[in-house]
DNA sequence: ATACGTAATGGTAACTATTACTAGTTAATG
DNA sequence: CATTAACTAGTAATAGTTACCATTACGTAT
């Protein structure tokens, strides 16, 4: 009785894209990209599909931190890394630490149930443009304390 | 040139209330306390205290994955951990693991910076409410596949 | 002390990402 | 087919946060 998922056109075009993207899209991205196939489909429709499928547990939804929610196409359990400067955002080939859930269990009161590791960085281009321009302002603040002159 | 803080009497009530914290509270939370002594402070200039004090390394700001922004009146290293029920957030006494960001660039093309690592689960309090009546619905979804019945 | 420059403020509007609502549409089942 | 409940497009509403701007006040120099 707890309802179940048609199979729509709009539904099946963004599955069918998501799958297609290595890349982890906004909501927003598949609704460009989706639009491409089906001119009329509504941001709303993106945003209740993803949402239903991730649910399900036919996509991922990826929440980062302080970030707009992405979306994977895979569901296999990883670890994401986003690039500080032009916000992509990659799969990290580090697996899973399966124990340290327990291990946070431990030294809390709090029963464990998961964890989020986010990876922040430069990419490989962004990376390269700071060392040709050097050193990038992104990384040190430069505000002082309290009362302190500059 | 680059501009110092001042110390205004907003500046200060804020730093102040915050330090007296435990908790990790809200943007909003920090204004409605800090309105009892400065009854005509504004939303906004909280947002942007909060904001430059956490960008001068006196407070931390804690973005965590799709939830509303907190603050952390202490800046030493330390992960968090947060009830998935009633949305508190508590420190986790683990020590942050300073070799992870050395790893994961050698496993990526990025240069990594930083890793924010986030635990979720049940506080005390919702663990026991929840072991009082039974399972919860939190932990299982229940909807199916594109095209199966339930 | 007094004056000056500029950071900061209060009040409010704007913005972004997302969710909710609603009347009409359509997929799956008998 | 007929039924019905899930779904859709379009739009309004919401939450959290940032931007703007005229005015105020902090820190420094006179």
């Amino acid at each position: 009785m707890s309802g179940y998922l048609r199979e729509t056109s709009q539904r099946r075009v963004i599955l069918e894209e998501l799958g297609k993207l290595t890349s982890h899209p906004t909501a927003n991205e598949i609704y460009e990209i989706v639009r491409m196939r089906l001119p009329r489909i509504s941001l709303g429709t993106v945003y209740r599909n993803l949402e239903l499928l991730s649910e399900s547990g036919l996509i991922q939804k990826l929440e980062m931190a302080g970030k707009q929610k992405r979306f994977d196409g895979t569901i296999e359990n990883h670890y994401h890394i986003r690039c500080i400067r032009c916000g992509r955002v990659d799969d990290l080939k580090l697996p899973a630490m399966k124990s340290i859930d327990g291990t946070a269990t431990i030294v809390s009161d709090y029963e464990v149930l998961w964890h989020k590791l986010e990876f922040g960085g430069l990419c490989p281009e962004c990376s390269a443009q700071r060392s040709r321009k050097g050193k990038v302002e992104i990384l040190e603040i430069k505000r002082n304390t309290i009362g302190r002159k500059d």
